[in-house]
DNA sequence: GTTATCATGTTGTCTATACCAATTATAAAA
DNA sequence: TTTTATAATTGGTATAGACAACATGATAAC
Protein backbone atom coordinates (compact mmCIF):
# COMPACT_ATOMS: atom_id res chain seq x y z
CA UNK A 1 0.00 0.00 0.00
CA UNK A 2 1.17 3.08 -0.89
CA UNK A 3 2.08 6.02 2.24
CA UNK A 4 0.18 8.70 3.15
CA UNK A 5 2.51 12.02 2.45
CA UNK A 6 2.79 13.86 5.91
CA UNK A 7 3.83 17.20 5.23
CA UNK A 8 2.17 17.29 1.92
CA UNK A 9 -0.72 20.53 1.72
CA UNK A 10 -3.15 17.61 0.87
CA UNK A 11 -5.00 16.59 3.66
CA UNK A 12 -4.77 13.29 4.96
CA UNK A 13 -8.22 11.60 5.63
CA UNK A 14 -8.56 12.64 1.43
CA UNK A 15 -5.01 10.66 0.50
CA UNK A 16 -6.13 7.89 2.39
CA UNK A 17 -9.53 7.71 0.57
CA UNK A 18 -7.78 8.60 -2.72
CA UNK A 19 -5.19 5.21 -1.85
CA UNK A 20 -7.98 2.94 -0.77
CA UNK A 21 -9.63 3.75 -4.36
CA UNK A 22 -6.89 3.48 -6.54
CA UNK A 23 -5.98 -0.40 -4.54
CA UNK A 24 -10.20 -0.88 -5.65
CA UNK A 25 -9.06 -0.23 -9.11
CA UNK A 26 -6.30 -2.29 -9.47
CA UNK A 27 -8.09 -4.83 -7.58
CA UNK A 28 -5.59 -5.46 -5.08
CA UNK A 29 -9.07 -5.10 -3.08
CA UNK A 30 -11.58 -6.92 -4.76
CA UNK A 31 -15.56 -6.51 -4.27
CA UNK A 32 -16.80 -8.04 -1.19
CA UNK A 33 -13.64 -8.09 0.32
CA UNK A 34 -12.62 -6.48 3.78
CA UNK A 35 -10.34 -3.85 3.60
CA UNK A 36 -7.99 -2.77 6.54
CA UNK A 37 -9.38 -2.15 9.83
CA UNK A 38 -9.66 1.03 10.87
CA UNK A 39 -6.89 0.46 13.41
CA UNK A 40 -4.84 -1.15 11.21
CA UNK A 41 -4.93 1.91 8.63
CA UNK A 42 -4.17 3.87 11.82
CA UNK A 43 -1.02 1.83 11.94
CA UNK A 44 0.16 1.69 8.56
CA UNK A 45 0.04 5.86 7.86
CA UNK A 46 0.71 6.91 11.89
CA UNK A 47 -2.71 8.74 11.30
CA UNK A 48 -5.67 8.63 13.87
CA UNK A 49 -8.27 6.75 13.91
CA UNK A 50 -11.08 9.38 13.65
CA UNK A 51 -8.99 10.83 10.77
CA UNK A 52 -8.92 7.00 9.07
CA UNK A 53 -12.70 6.60 9.46
CA UNK A 54 -13.56 10.16 7.62
CA UNK A 55 -11.75 8.59 4.66
CA UNK A 56 -13.72 4.82 4.52
CA UNK A 57 -16.98 7.21 5.35
CA UNK A 58 -15.98 9.40 2.58
CA UNK A 59 -16.28 6.32 0.30
CA UNK A 60 -18.88 4.73 2.22
CA UNK A 61 -20.71 7.45 1.14
CA UNK A 62 -20.09 7.38 -2.35
CA UNK A 63 -21.19 3.52 -2.42
CA UNK A 64 -17.58 2.40 -2.82
CA UNK A 65 -17.30 0.62 0.38
CA UNK A 66 -19.98 -0.76 2.54
CA UNK A 67 -19.64 -1.61 6.62
CA UNK A 68 -21.13 -4.19 9.03
CA UNK A 69 -20.40 -3.28 12.46
CA UNK A 70 -18.12 -6.37 14.38
CA UNK A 71 -17.00 -7.53 11.16
CA UNK A 72 -15.22 -5.25 8.89
CA UNK A 73 -15.35 -2.65 5.88
CA UNK A 74 -15.61 -4.25 2.46
CA UNK A 75 -15.37 -3.21 -0.79
CA UNK A 76 -18.80 -3.07 -3.09
CA UNK A 77 -19.50 -4.89 -6.14
CA UNK A 78 -18.59 -3.16 -9.56
CA UNK A 79 -21.11 -0.91 -11.16
CA UNK A 80 -22.72 -2.75 -14.64
CA UNK A 81 -22.38 -1.27 -17.85
CA UNK A 82 -25.53 0.02 -19.54
CA UNK A 83 -27.16 -2.33 -22.66
CA UNK A 84 -28.82 -0.48 -24.79
CA UNK A 85 -32.35 -1.97 -25.48
CA UNK A 86 -35.28 -2.83 -27.57
CA UNK A 87 -38.14 -0.39 -28.09
CA UNK A 88 -41.14 -1.11 -25.76
CA UNK A 89 -44.40 0.30 -24.08
CA UNK A 90 -45.02 0.85 -20.78
CA UNK A 91 -47.10 -0.73 -17.96
CA UNK A 92 -50.87 0.65 -18.86
CA UNK A 93 -50.66 -0.13 -22.32
CA UNK A 94 -49.18 -3.77 -21.60
CA UNK A 95 -52.45 -5.21 -21.58
CA UNK A 96 -53.94 -3.45 -24.32
CA UNK A 97 -50.97 -4.75 -26.57
CA UNK A 98 -51.99 -8.09 -25.50
CA UNK A 99 -49.76 -8.98 -22.73
CA UNK A 100 -51.01 -11.08 -19.86
CA UNK A 101 -50.16 -9.04 -16.55
CA UNK A 102 -50.40 -10.76 -13.37
CA UNK A 103 -49.89 -9.72 -9.73
CA UNK A 104 -48.23 -12.10 -7.12
CA UNK A 105 -48.76 -10.83 -3.70
CA UNK A 106 -45.28 -11.50 -1.91
CA UNK A 107 -46.83 -9.63 1.75
CA UNK A 108 -50.20 -8.22 3.42
CA UNK A 109 -48.77 -6.70 6.52
CA UNK A 110 -51.04 -3.79 8.88
CA UNK A 111 -48.67 -2.13 10.39
CA UNK A 112 -47.71 1.40 12.82
CA UNK A 113 -47.14 4.02 10.21
CA UNK A 114 -44.08 6.08 10.20
CA UNK A 115 -43.83 9.84 10.09
CA UNK A 116 -43.50 10.38 6.84
CA UNK A 117 -46.64 8.23 6.19
CA UNK A 118 -48.49 9.71 8.71
CA UNK A 119 -47.85 13.25 7.57
CA UNK A 120 -48.45 12.14 3.79
CA UNK A 121 -52.01 10.72 4.27
CA UNK A 122 -52.61 13.53 7.30
CA UNK A 123 -53.16 11.25 9.93
CA UNK A 124 -52.31 12.28 13.46
CA UNK A 125 -52.26 10.11 16.00
CA UNK A 126 -48.91 8.31 16.58
CA UNK A 127 -50.09 4.82 16.61
CA UNK A 128 -52.13 5.19 13.08
CA UNK A 129 -52.13 1.86 11.15
CA UNK A 130 -51.21 1.36 7.86
CA UNK A 131 -51.63 -1.78 5.41
CA UNK A 132 -48.36 -2.31 3.74
CA UNK A 133 -47.93 -4.48 0.18
CA UNK A 134 -45.68 -5.86 -1.59
CA UNK A 135 -47.17 -7.05 -5.21
CA UNK A 136 -44.74 -8.47 -7.81
CA UNK A 137 -46.08 -7.28 -11.33
CA UNK A 138 -45.29 -10.27 -14.07
CA UNK A 139 -45.99 -9.61 -17.90
CA UNK A 140 -46.31 -12.47 -19.84
CA UNK A 141 -44.54 -14.49 -17.13
CA UNK A 142 -41.63 -12.23 -16.84
CA UNK A 143 -41.07 -10.06 -12.99
CA UNK A 144 -40.79 -6.79 -14.23
CA UNK A 145 -41.84 -4.55 -11.11
CA UNK A 146 -41.96 -4.68 -7.06
CA UNK A 147 -44.31 -2.26 -5.89
CA UNK A 148 -45.12 -1.46 -2.54
CA UNK A 149 -48.33 0.02 -1.63
CA UNK A 150 -49.30 1.90 1.91
CA UNK A 151 -53.07 2.45 2.30
CA UNK A 152 -54.59 3.81 5.20
CA UNK A 153 -55.91 1.05 7.30
CA UNK A 154 -58.43 3.37 9.47
CA UNK A 155 -60.33 4.28 5.93
CA UNK A 156 -59.79 0.72 4.43
CA UNK A 157 -61.20 -1.32 7.23
CA UNK A 158 -61.81 -5.25 6.31
CA UNK A 159 -58.96 -5.03 3.83
CA UNK A 160 -57.37 -8.14 3.24
CA UNK A 161 -54.96 -10.29 0.73
CA UNK A 162 -57.67 -12.31 0.12
CA UNK A 163 -59.78 -9.20 -1.11
CA UNK A 164 -56.90 -8.01 -3.41
CA UNK A 165 -56.18 -10.99 -4.79
CA UNK A 166 -57.17 -11.54 -8.45
CA UNK A 167 -58.35 -7.87 -8.52
CA UNK A 168 -56.59 -4.97 -9.21
CA UNK A 169 -56.38 -2.40 -6.56
CA UNK A 170 -58.05 0.47 -8.23
CA UNK A 171 -60.67 -1.97 -8.79
CA UNK A 172 -61.29 -3.05 -5.15
CA UNK A 173 -61.22 0.87 -4.18
CA UNK A 174 -63.25 1.68 -6.81
CA UNK A 175 -65.94 -0.91 -5.85
CA UNK A 176 -65.88 -1.58 -2.56
CA UNK A 177 -64.88 1.45 -0.83
CA UNK A 178 -65.93 3.81 -3.23
CA UNK A 179 -62.84 5.43 -4.33
CA UNK A 180 -62.08 7.07 -7.53
CA UNK A 181 -58.21 7.85 -7.94
CA UNK A 182 -58.14 11.16 -9.92
CA UNK A 183 -55.08 12.39 -9.93
CA UNK A 184 -51.21 11.43 -9.37
CA UNK A 185 -47.74 12.92 -8.47
CA UNK A 186 -44.69 10.55 -9.53
CA UNK A 187 -41.39 11.11 -9.37
CA UNK A 188 -38.82 8.87 -10.61
CA UNK A 189 -34.73 8.21 -10.68
CA UNK A 190 -32.25 6.07 -11.26
CA UNK A 191 -31.29 3.35 -8.61
CA UNK A 192 -28.98 0.65 -8.44
CA UNK A 193 -30.76 -2.73 -7.41
CA UNK A 194 -30.58 -3.94 -4.08
CA UNK A 195 -29.69 -8.24 -4.39
CA UNK A 196 -33.42 -8.42 -2.93
CA UNK A 197 -35.07 -6.53 -5.68
CA UNK A 198 -32.77 -7.86 -8.32
CA UNK A 199 -33.43 -11.56 -7.23
CA UNK A 200 -37.25 -11.14 -6.94
CA UNK A 201 -36.81 -9.38 -10.77
CA UNK A 202 -34.84 -12.33 -11.88
CA UNK A 203 -32.06 -10.18 -12.79
CA UNK A 204 -28.06 -9.58 -11.70
CA UNK A 205 -27.62 -8.12 -8.32
CA UNK A 206 -26.81 -4.27 -8.89
CA UNK A 207 -28.32 -3.62 -12.05
CA UNK A 208 -29.87 -0.42 -13.06
CA UNK A 209 -33.23 0.46 -12.28
CA UNK A 210 -36.10 3.17 -12.21
CA UNK A 211 -37.09 3.77 -8.85
CA UNK A 212 -41.10 5.68 -8.65
CA UNK A 213 -42.41 7.32 -6.00
CA UNK A 214 -46.39 7.72 -6.46
CA UNK A 215 -48.85 9.51 -4.52
CA UNK A 216 -52.36 9.04 -5.97
CA UNK A 217 -54.87 11.66 -5.03
CA UNK A 218 -59.39 10.90 -4.88
CA UNK A 219 -61.71 13.37 -5.86
CA UNK A 220 -60.94 15.59 -3.36
CA UNK A 221 -57.77 16.02 -3.45
CA UNK A 222 -57.25 13.36 -0.59
CA UNK A 223 -54.33 10.93 -1.08
CA UNK A 224 -55.58 6.89 -1.20
CA UNK A 225 -52.11 5.61 -1.72
CA UNK A 226 -48.62 5.98 -1.72
CA UNK A 227 -46.30 3.67 -4.18
CA UNK A 228 -43.35 2.60 -4.24
CA UNK A 229 -42.25 0.77 -7.41
CA UNK A 230 -38.81 -0.63 -9.17
CA UNK A 231 -39.13 -0.99 -12.66
CA UNK A 232 -36.29 -3.09 -14.17
CA UNK A 233 -35.60 -1.47 -17.62
CA UNK A 234 -33.62 -4.12 -19.44
CA UNK A 235 -36.77 -5.27 -21.54
CA UNK A 236 -38.92 -1.74 -21.56
CA UNK A 237 -38.53 1.28 -22.06
CA UNK A 238 -40.23 4.26 -20.71
CA UNK A 239 -41.81 6.81 -22.95
CA UNK A 240 -43.89 9.93 -22.08
CA UNK A 241 -45.55 11.85 -24.68
CA UNK A 242 -45.71 16.02 -24.69
CA UNK A 243 -48.20 18.55 -25.65
CA UNK A 244 -47.84 22.08 -25.84
CA UNK B 1 -35.24 24.85 19.03
CA UNK B 2 -35.55 20.88 20.02
CA UNK B 3 -32.93 20.24 22.80
CA UNK B 4 -31.36 16.56 22.22
CA UNK B 5 -31.84 14.11 25.03
CA UNK B 6 -28.74 12.89 26.29
CA UNK B 7 -29.45 9.33 27.81
CA UNK B 8 -31.51 8.32 25.01
CA UNK B 9 -30.59 5.27 22.64
CA UNK B 10 -30.54 7.23 19.79
CA UNK B 11 -27.19 8.74 18.69
CA UNK B 12 -26.92 12.54 19.74
CA UNK B 13 -25.52 13.15 15.89
CA UNK B 14 -28.85 11.64 14.64
CA UNK B 15 -31.07 13.31 17.32
CA UNK B 16 -29.22 16.86 16.07
CA UNK B 17 -29.85 15.86 12.84
CA UNK B 18 -33.55 15.20 13.04
CA UNK B 19 -33.56 17.94 14.62
CA UNK B 20 -31.88 20.58 12.09
CA UNK B 21 -34.59 18.64 9.23
CA UNK B 22 -37.46 19.58 11.52
CA UNK B 23 -36.55 23.16 11.04
CA UNK B 24 -35.88 23.14 7.80
CA UNK B 25 -39.21 21.84 6.92
CA UNK B 26 -41.08 23.66 9.37
CA UNK B 27 -38.92 27.17 8.13
CA UNK B 28 -37.70 27.96 10.45
CA UNK B 29 -34.32 27.60 9.18
CA UNK B 30 -35.31 29.01 5.20
CA UNK B 31 -33.14 28.30 1.76
CA UNK B 32 -29.61 30.21 1.55
CA UNK B 33 -30.14 31.33 5.43
CA UNK B 34 -27.08 30.08 7.93
CA UNK B 35 -27.87 27.74 10.49
CA UNK B 36 -26.27 27.55 13.61
CA UNK B 37 -22.66 27.96 13.55
CA UNK B 38 -21.40 24.08 15.06
CA UNK B 39 -20.06 26.03 18.09
CA UNK B 40 -23.37 27.56 18.60
CA UNK B 41 -24.72 23.83 18.62
CA UNK B 42 -22.34 22.59 20.57
CA UNK B 43 -23.51 25.28 23.12
CA UNK B 44 -26.89 24.57 22.92
CA UNK B 45 -27.25 20.92 23.24
CA UNK B 46 -24.03 20.44 25.54
CA UNK B 47 -22.42 18.46 23.13
CA UNK B 48 -18.74 18.35 21.34
CA UNK B 49 -17.70 19.82 18.40
CA UNK B 50 -17.30 16.71 16.19
CA UNK B 51 -20.71 15.25 17.53
CA UNK B 52 -22.27 18.55 16.39
CA UNK B 53 -20.29 18.01 12.78
CA UNK B 54 -21.07 14.52 12.31
CA UNK B 55 -24.80 15.72 12.44
CA UNK B 56 -24.34 18.85 9.94
CA UNK B 57 -22.09 16.73 7.64
CA UNK B 58 -24.80 14.07 7.05
CA UNK B 59 -27.00 16.70 5.84
CA UNK B 60 -24.61 18.52 3.33
CA UNK B 61 -24.15 14.90 2.18
CA UNK B 62 -27.85 14.55 1.69
CA UNK B 63 -27.79 18.00 -0.07
CA UNK B 64 -29.79 19.53 2.56
CA UNK B 65 -27.42 21.96 3.90
CA UNK B 66 -24.45 23.27 1.98
CA UNK B 67 -21.14 24.99 4.06
CA UNK B 68 -18.58 27.62 2.84
CA UNK B 69 -15.58 27.53 5.09
CA UNK B 70 -14.88 30.88 6.59
CA UNK B 71 -18.80 31.74 6.34
CA UNK B 72 -21.17 29.07 7.73
CA UNK B 73 -23.74 26.03 6.59
CA UNK B 74 -26.49 27.48 5.44
CA UNK B 75 -29.75 26.02 4.10
CA UNK B 76 -29.73 24.51 0.28
CA UNK B 77 -32.68 25.39 -1.82
CA UNK B 78 -35.44 22.76 -2.76
CA UNK B 79 -34.79 20.40 -4.89
CA UNK B 80 -36.08 21.64 -7.90
CA UNK B 81 -38.99 19.33 -9.80
CA UNK B 82 -38.63 19.17 -13.51
CA UNK B 83 -42.34 18.71 -14.68
CA UNK B 84 -42.52 16.10 -17.86
CA UNK B 85 -46.47 16.79 -18.65
CA UNK B 86 -46.29 19.89 -20.63
CA UNK B 87 -44.07 20.74 -23.87
CA UNK B 88 -41.69 24.07 -22.66
CA UNK B 89 -37.99 24.26 -23.47
CA UNK B 90 -36.71 23.11 -20.64
CA UNK B 91 -35.19 26.89 -20.03
CA UNK B 92 -38.76 28.02 -19.31
CA UNK B 93 -40.18 25.38 -17.49
CA UNK B 94 -37.19 25.49 -15.32
CA UNK B 95 -37.20 30.23 -15.42
CA UNK B 96 -41.05 29.55 -14.48
CA UNK B 97 -40.21 27.93 -11.28
CA UNK B 98 -38.23 30.48 -10.17
CA UNK B 99 -34.61 29.18 -11.24
CA UNK B 100 -31.50 30.68 -13.42
CA UNK B 101 -31.11 28.90 -16.36
CA UNK B 102 -28.00 29.48 -18.63
CA UNK B 103 -27.05 27.55 -21.47
CA UNK B 104 -23.81 27.28 -22.43
CA UNK B 105 -23.07 25.96 -26.05
CA UNK B 106 -20.06 23.48 -26.19
CA UNK B 107 -20.26 22.86 -29.68
CA UNK B 108 -22.38 23.70 -32.92
CA UNK B 109 -21.11 21.80 -35.98
CA UNK B 110 -22.38 21.25 -39.64
CA UNK B 111 -22.41 17.38 -40.00
CA UNK B 112 -23.67 14.99 -42.25
CA UNK B 113 -26.98 13.24 -41.09
CA UNK B 114 -26.61 9.66 -39.88
CA UNK B 115 -28.95 6.62 -41.22
CA UNK B 116 -30.73 7.11 -38.24
CA UNK B 117 -31.05 11.17 -38.11
CA UNK B 118 -32.34 11.22 -42.03
CA UNK B 119 -35.06 8.53 -41.58
CA UNK B 120 -35.96 10.54 -38.33
CA UNK B 121 -36.30 13.49 -40.26
CA UNK B 122 -37.41 12.01 -43.67
CA UNK B 123 -34.09 13.10 -45.60
CA UNK B 124 -34.08 11.57 -48.68
CA UNK B 125 -30.51 12.95 -49.64
CA UNK B 126 -27.57 10.26 -48.62
CA UNK B 127 -25.21 13.66 -47.87
CA UNK B 128 -28.09 15.66 -46.42
CA UNK B 129 -26.51 18.42 -43.59
CA UNK B 130 -27.36 18.41 -40.04
CA UNK B 131 -26.76 20.89 -37.31
CA UNK B 132 -25.16 19.01 -34.09
CA UNK B 133 -25.36 21.09 -31.01
CA UNK B 134 -24.21 20.45 -27.89
CA UNK B 135 -25.02 22.38 -24.73
CA UNK B 136 -24.46 22.63 -21.38
CA UNK B 137 -27.59 23.44 -19.15
CA UNK B 138 -27.02 25.26 -15.68
CA UNK B 139 -29.36 26.17 -13.28
CA UNK B 140 -28.48 28.31 -10.29
CA UNK B 141 -24.92 28.01 -11.34
CA UNK B 142 -25.10 24.53 -11.27
CA UNK B 143 -24.81 22.18 -14.42
CA UNK B 144 -27.91 20.32 -14.73
CA UNK B 145 -27.55 18.13 -18.17
CA UNK B 146 -25.70 17.64 -21.24
CA UNK B 147 -28.10 17.99 -23.84
CA UNK B 148 -27.03 16.97 -28.10
CA UNK B 149 -29.61 18.23 -30.30
CA UNK B 150 -29.50 17.84 -33.99
CA UNK B 151 -31.82 19.80 -36.50
CA UNK B 152 -32.44 19.34 -39.94
CA UNK B 153 -30.02 22.17 -41.61
CA UNK B 154 -31.81 22.31 -44.82
CA UNK B 155 -35.01 23.62 -43.42
CA UNK B 156 -32.94 26.04 -40.95
CA UNK B 157 -30.57 27.74 -42.71
CA UNK B 158 -28.83 30.42 -41.19
CA UNK B 159 -28.92 29.00 -37.87
CA UNK B 160 -25.72 29.86 -36.10
CA UNK B 161 -23.88 29.73 -32.62
CA UNK B 162 -24.53 33.69 -32.27
CA UNK B 163 -28.01 33.31 -33.08
CA UNK B 164 -28.60 30.71 -30.20
CA UNK B 165 -26.51 32.37 -27.65
CA UNK B 166 -28.16 34.01 -25.21
CA UNK B 167 -31.91 32.90 -26.04
CA UNK B 168 -33.62 29.51 -26.06
CA UNK B 169 -33.62 27.22 -29.15
CA UNK B 170 -37.76 27.44 -28.50
CA UNK B 171 -37.78 30.75 -28.94
CA UNK B 172 -35.36 30.82 -32.25
CA UNK B 173 -37.30 28.34 -33.89
CA UNK B 174 -40.98 29.79 -32.96
CA UNK B 175 -39.72 33.70 -34.40
CA UNK B 176 -36.67 33.10 -36.53
CA UNK B 177 -38.32 30.05 -38.66
CA UNK B 178 -41.51 30.13 -37.72
CA UNK B 179 -41.86 26.57 -36.27
CA UNK B 180 -44.01 25.89 -33.51
CA UNK B 181 -43.50 22.53 -31.29
CA UNK B 182 -46.66 20.66 -30.83
CA UNK B 183 -45.61 17.53 -29.26
CA UNK B 184 -43.01 15.56 -28.06
CA UNK B 185 -42.20 11.89 -27.91
CA UNK B 186 -39.95 11.09 -24.88
CA UNK B 187 -38.23 8.23 -23.52
CA UNK B 188 -35.99 7.77 -20.73
CA UNK B 189 -33.64 4.74 -18.96
CA UNK B 190 -31.18 5.16 -16.09
CA UNK B 191 -27.30 5.06 -17.12
CA UNK B 192 -24.12 5.13 -15.59
CA UNK B 193 -22.30 8.21 -16.68
CA UNK B 194 -19.07 8.16 -18.26
CA UNK B 195 -15.98 10.21 -17.21
CA UNK B 196 -16.38 12.91 -19.79
CA UNK B 197 -20.42 13.25 -19.12
CA UNK B 198 -19.44 13.88 -15.40
CA UNK B 199 -16.76 15.99 -15.85
CA UNK B 200 -18.68 18.15 -17.91
CA UNK B 201 -21.63 17.90 -15.30
CA UNK B 202 -18.92 18.16 -12.09
CA UNK B 203 -20.21 14.98 -10.80
CA UNK B 204 -18.01 12.02 -9.60
CA UNK B 205 -17.36 9.45 -12.52
CA UNK B 206 -19.68 6.24 -12.51
CA UNK B 207 -22.90 8.91 -11.14
CA UNK B 208 -26.11 7.65 -11.98
CA UNK B 209 -28.28 9.71 -13.92
CA UNK B 210 -31.22 9.62 -16.66
CA UNK B 211 -31.04 9.72 -20.51
CA UNK B 212 -33.76 11.05 -22.38
CA UNK B 213 -33.99 10.75 -26.19
CA UNK B 214 -36.98 12.83 -27.25
CA UNK B 215 -38.21 13.38 -31.08
CA UNK B 216 -40.20 17.37 -31.13
CA UNK B 217 -42.56 17.01 -33.58
CA UNK B 218 -44.26 20.28 -35.59
CA UNK B 219 -47.83 21.63 -36.52
CA UNK B 220 -47.99 19.01 -39.44
CA UNK B 221 -46.20 16.22 -37.86
CA UNK B 222 -42.61 16.99 -38.71
CA UNK B 223 -40.12 16.12 -37.08
CA UNK B 224 -38.41 19.74 -35.61
CA UNK B 225 -35.55 18.15 -33.64
CA UNK B 226 -33.75 15.11 -32.29
CA UNK B 227 -32.28 15.86 -28.49
CA UNK B 228 -30.44 13.74 -26.68
CA UNK B 229 -30.21 14.39 -22.76
CA UNK B 230 -28.04 13.42 -20.41
CA UNK B 231 -29.40 14.83 -16.74
CA UNK B 232 -28.00 14.51 -13.34
CA UNK B 233 -29.98 13.22 -10.70
CA UNK B 234 -28.23 14.34 -7.28
CA UNK B 235 -29.92 17.66 -6.73
CA UNK B 236 -33.13 17.48 -9.21
CA UNK B 237 -36.08 15.19 -9.33
CA UNK B 238 -38.47 14.18 -11.68
CA UNK B 239 -41.95 14.40 -11.79
CA UNK B 240 -45.26 13.92 -13.72
CA UNK B 241 -48.50 14.28 -13.05
CA UNK B 242 -50.94 12.00 -14.15
CA UNK B 243 -55.05 12.76 -14.29
CA UNK B 244 -57.68 10.40 -15.18
C1' DG C 1 -10.42 58.22 -0.08
C1' DT C 2 -7.74 54.04 -0.68
C1' DT C 3 -5.08 50.36 0.76
C1' DA C 4 -2.95 47.34 4.02
C1' DT C 5 -3.18 45.12 8.37
C1' DC C 6 -5.28 42.97 12.13
C1' DA C 7 -8.81 40.82 15.05
C1' DT C 8 -12.46 37.81 15.10
C1' DG C 9 -15.49 34.24 13.71
C1' DT C 10 -16.34 30.60 10.67
C1' DT C 11 -15.45 25.88 8.73
C1' DG C 12 -11.55 22.32 7.80
C1' DT C 13 -8.31 19.06 9.52
C1' DC C 14 -6.24 16.24 13.01
C1' DT C 15 -4.98 14.08 17.47
C1' DA C 16 -5.52 11.00 21.49
C1' DT C 17 -8.59 8.79 24.14
C1' DA C 18 -12.68 6.42 25.93
C1' DC C 19 -16.44 3.53 26.02
C1' DC C 20 -20.41 1.08 23.54
C1' DA C 21 -22.43 -2.50 20.27
C1' DA C 22 -22.11 -6.30 17.24
C1' DT C 23 -19.65 -10.14 15.59
C1' DT C 24 -16.39 -13.81 15.68
C1' DA C 25 -12.90 -16.74 17.63
C1' DT C 26 -11.57 -19.25 21.62
C1' DA C 27 -11.82 -21.78 25.80
C1' DA C 28 -14.43 -24.11 29.15
C1' DA C 29 -18.22 -26.97 30.43
C1' DA C 30 -21.65 -30.30 29.54
C1' DT D 1 -19.03 -33.74 20.19
C1' DT D 2 -21.94 -30.08 21.32
C1' DT D 3 -23.13 -26.25 23.94
C1' DT D 4 -22.10 -22.30 26.59
C1' DA D 5 -19.49 -18.68 28.39
C1' DT D 6 -15.64 -15.55 27.70
C1' DA D 7 -12.35 -12.82 25.29
C1' DA D 8 -10.79 -10.44 21.33
C1' DT D 9 -11.80 -7.82 17.29
C1' DT D 10 -14.44 -4.77 14.59
C1' DG D 11 -17.08 -0.72 13.66
C1' DG D 12 -20.18 3.16 16.22
C1' DT D 13 -20.44 7.11 19.13
C1' DA D 14 -18.55 10.80 21.74
C1' DT D 15 -15.24 14.03 24.07
C1' DA D 16 -11.83 18.00 24.47
C1' DG D 17 -8.62 20.40 22.45
C1' DA D 18 -5.38 22.24 18.87
C1' DC D 19 -4.08 24.61 14.77
C1' DA D 20 -5.00 25.77 9.67
C1' DA D 21 -7.59 28.06 6.03
C1' DC D 22 -10.77 31.34 4.74
C1' DA D 23 -14.15 35.45 5.12
C1' DT D 24 -15.35 39.71 6.95
C1' DG D 25 -15.42 43.98 9.16
C1' DA D 26 -12.81 47.29 11.87
C1' DT D 27 -8.72 49.87 12.22
C1' DA D 28 -4.43 51.93 10.96
C1' DA D 29 -1.33 53.63 7.49
C1' DC D 30 -0.76 55.79 3.28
Amino acid sequence: MRKIIKNSPVPLYYQLKEILQEMIDNEELKPNEPIPTERELCEIHGISRMTAREAIMALVNEGVLYREQGRGTFVAGPKPKYRLTELRGMTEDMERMGHRVETEILSFATAQATKTIRSLFGLEQDDALVYRIERLRIVDGEPYALETVWLDAERLKGMSRERLEGRSLYDVLRRDYSLQPRSARQTFEPVIMSDYEASLLRVDPGSLALLFHQTTYGESEEVIEYVKSIYRVDRYKFEIFLKS
